[in-house]
DNA sequence: TCGCCTTGTTAGCGAGCGTTAACGAACGGG
DNA sequence: CCCGTTCGTTAACGCTCGCTAACAAGGCGA
C-alpha cells in the first residue's frame, strides 16, 4: 500500500516511519482536538497528560506544542468550537422553521444529533468550562448564554405565562437530559434513542 | 469565648491554636468526605489536592492519611455513601408508596430533595466513578444499577407496553435532568425549582 | 542548489503531586 | 503518674507533569 510522505510518522527510534492510521489526513490542529476530546471526556482534563494526546494521535507529546500555546489552549479551543456551532446551528434551525412549534423541534433534534453524534464533545462541554483560562471563558460562556437564549425566546413564544427565569431553568433542566445520553449510551438502538429523547425533551420542556 | 480544647487546631508554626470552624465536630472522616466532595465537585479529582482538602477543614495535607488510605480511598468512600443511601432511601419511599404514581412521585421527590440539598454529591456521583480504583467500582456500579432498576420497576407497572431496555434509558435521561440542577443552580427559588422539576421529570418519564 | 519554514524529535528543567517517615501534644485508663 | 493511643505536625522522597530548548528531516520557492 503507498502512502504519501507527509501521512508518514518520522520518530527515529522507533525504526521505519509508520503510516498515520486516522481519519485521513485533516489538519494536525483537528486531530488533536478530536483525540483530546476523547480524552477529557473520559478521564477530565487533570487526568490528561500531552503524552497522552500525542500518543492518541501517533506523535510525541511535545508536537503538540506546534499547533497550540499549551494543553489550556486546547481545552479553550475546544469549547470555543463546540459552543460557536451549537449557536449557529440552533440560529439557522430557527430561523428555518416556521412558528415555534417547528422551532422547537427543530432545536431539540439538533442538540440530540450533536449529543448522539459526538458524545466527547457533548460531554466536555458541560463539564470543563472551569479549566478554560479567562479571556476565552467569557466568550464561551457568553456563545452558551446565546444557545441558551434561543431556547427561551421559542419557549416563550409557546408559553407566554411563564416567566423567563423560569422557562430559563426549565432548558437548563432539558439540556442536561440531553447531554447526559453519553454516560448511558448503548442500550437501544441510534433511532429510538433519537426519537425517545426528543419526545422526553418536548414533554419536560412544556411541562415545566 | 470558651471552646473545647478537642476543637482546637495543633499547629506551631502559626501561633496559638485556632477554633475549628465548622460543622460543630462531627468526625474528621466526615469532614474530610464533606470538604472533598466541594472540591471535588468544583475542580474535578485529578484537579484538587490533598493539601486542599486539608486546608479546606483546617489541617495539613497529611493529616488525611490518619483516616483514610489515600485520596482514591476518600473519593471511593464517598461515591460508596452516595450510591448506599440513593439505593436505601429510594427503597424505602417505594416500599412506603400506595400504588405505581405514588412510588413514581416519591422517587422523583427523594431524588430531587438530595439533588438539591446536596449538589456537590450529586455532582462527583455521576461524573468520578471512573477514578474509583477497581474493587469498589464494582460495588458503587451494582448499587447504582439497584437504584436504577427501582425506577424501572416502577415505571413499569405504569407503561406496561414498553421494554425494560427503553425504559432504562428513559430513567437515565431522567436522572440526568435531575443531576443537572447543580449546575444551572440559583435563579429560581427552591421550592418553585422542586416543584418545576419534579413536573419536568414526571411529564419526560411518560413521555419516553 | 541553497536556505527557510514547517513539523517533528529527544533531553531536561522546575514545579507540584501523593505518599511515607519521624516526631510531638493532648487525653484517658491502669 | 505514666504510658499508650489518637491525631495532628514538618520534612523529604520519588514520580509525573507542562513546558522549553536544541536539533533534524522534508518540502518548496528564489
Amino acid at each position: 500500500m503507498l502512502v504519501p510522505v507527509n501521512q508518514l510518522v518520522y520518530n527515529p527510534r522507533m525504526g521505519d516511519p509508520v503510516p498515520v492510521q486516522g481519519p485521513a489526513r485533516r489538519g494536525r490542529r483537528t486531530e488533536i482536538l478530536e483525540a483530546a476530546a476523547v480524552l477529557f471526556a473520559q478521564r477530565g482534563f487533570h487526568g490528561v497528560a500531552i503524552d497522552d494526546i500525542g500518543r492518541a494521535i501517533g506523535v510525541s507529546g511535545p508536537a503538540l506544542y506546534r499547533h497550540f500555546r499549551g494543553k489550556e489552549a486546547v481545552l479553550a479551543q475546544m469549547l470555543l468550537d463546540i459552543s460557536e456551532r451549537l449557536r449557529s446551528e440552533g440560529e439557522r434551525r430557527v430561523a428555518a422553521a416556521e412558528g415555534p412549534e417547528q422551532a422547537l423541534a427543530a432545536l431539540i433534534d439538533g442538540h440530540i444529533a450533536f449529543a448522539l453524534g459526538r458524545p466527547a464533545l457533548i460531554t466536555v462541554h458541560d463539564r470543563e468550562l472551569g479549566n478554560v483560562p479567562e479571556p476565552e471563558r467569557r466568550q464561551i460562556r457568553r456563545l452558551q448564554r446565546r444557545y441558551v437564549e434561543q431556547w427561551v425566546a421559542v419557549l416563550s413564544r409557546l408559553r407566554p405565562e411563564a416567566g423567563e427565569a423560569r422557562l430559563r431553568a426549565a432548558v437548563h433542566a432539558a439540556l442536561g437530559l440531553l447531554n447526559s445520553t453519553p454516560h448511558s449510551a448503548g442500550g437501544l438502538p441510534g433511532e429510538e434513542m433519537r426519537a425517545m429523547l426528543a419526545a422526553m425533551a418536548r414533554a419536560a420542556l412544556l411541562a415545566g
